[in-house]
DNA sequence: AGAGTAGGTTCTGTCATTGAACCCACGGCC
DNA sequence: GGCCGTGGGTTCAATGACAGAACCTACTCT
């Protein structure tokens, strides 16, 4: 991918050499993680992301592109008449959830707030450890084995279906379904 | 006219219940988490943020303030007449370690590049896994006893003095010494 | 006295983000 | 057949963050 010229403001980090400062190129703009984040819990159509998200809908469409053009997101037709496209992670999408992981926990101890989600090993129930694996079974979790749950901290009732949708125990990827009104 | 309330761009994820919402907010804006890599590669002095990192200076004090109010670096005297200080990383900054090292792994492997830099255990010599864990001793390394060397793919003679004195091999969090011209 | 250095602040133009409005294809209803 | 609702976008003006350069202030060195 040859990028000519002068890429002013946003992306790049021109003098960094520094496989951290490649990633934040790419998963470092506002919003971009916090898509990557709904794609894990299961979100892949637009308005759902939309609605849960909260992001202007220019933005959205530019994070989505974006992120299928990485191949972090794969867009998939899933309907055709009228048309409609569903965003799904990409192995590479996947392979995000370590810094996701990282980033939670580092969020929740810094706020010293109780655990909004916790995140369990489906096969024996355990609770994931700091990085992400099962200290019962001594291996790290593949992000499909991971069983997300509601903790205490969470709004038991929020007002957006997918929030709602949420709320019970699933697994990561599963695709979210939501109560239609 | 005072304008109340309406953060309009920026920091905030104002709909997001979630703890990695909260830890963008903070250390989401664009160069933060540079900086805090840099702070745990042991770059103390605002003039060596500043070569390294190519910020320009008004953006980089604006991060070392909101990073020191938000206690993930301390602002430490480090000489009187004249008055200078130094940023180090808090207990709160080194927190972030598992969240830089699963990001650096991710933007690594998304490039397919043989990599900058590595990270080994310094008691055992084994390469630091996704989070910064030791494969070998099952534990997560401390980052004091974090090893960092170059790797095959950085340029072995860079211009500027801190990206030098990164060169060789040295324990993260240790203060480096930049060699006057 | 003059030059150099560390650590900033101020300024201006550019560009991304926001939020709202608009567009369009289809499907269902009556 | 006309109308409305819905999913999935695009366009637009206003705002405000960022880049880059110039400037400022203490102090030290020579």
């Amino acid at each position: 991918m040859v990028t000519v010229g002068v890429m002013a403001l946003g992306k790049d980090y021109a003098t960094q050499e520094c496989s951290i400062a490649r990633a934040l190129e790419i998963v470092g703009e506002r919003w971009t993680l916090l898509v990557v984040r709904d794609a894990l819990y299961g979100v892949r159509r637009y308005n759902d992301f939309l609605v849960h998200l909260g992001i202007p809908r220019a933005v959205l469409a530019t994070r989505l592109q974006m992120l299928t053009e990485e191949g972090i997101l794969e867009k998939r037709r899933y309907q055709e008449s009228p048309p409609r496209d569903e965003y799904v992670a990409t192995d590479r999408g996947i392979a995000l959830w370590p810094a996701l992981r990282a980033l939670g926990r580092w969020g929740r101890e810094h706020h010293g707030e109780s655990a909004l989600r916790t995140f369990h090993h489906a096969e024996c129930g355990t609770e994931l450890g700091s990085y992400g694996e099962c200290p019962a079974c001594a291996t790290v979790v593949p992000v499909e084995d991971v069983l997300m749950a509601p903790g205490p901290g969470l709004d038991p009732d929020p007002a957006d279906p997918v929030s709602r949708a949420l709320l019970q125990p699933r697994r990561l990827l599963q695709p979210i379904v939501v109560d239609q009104v």
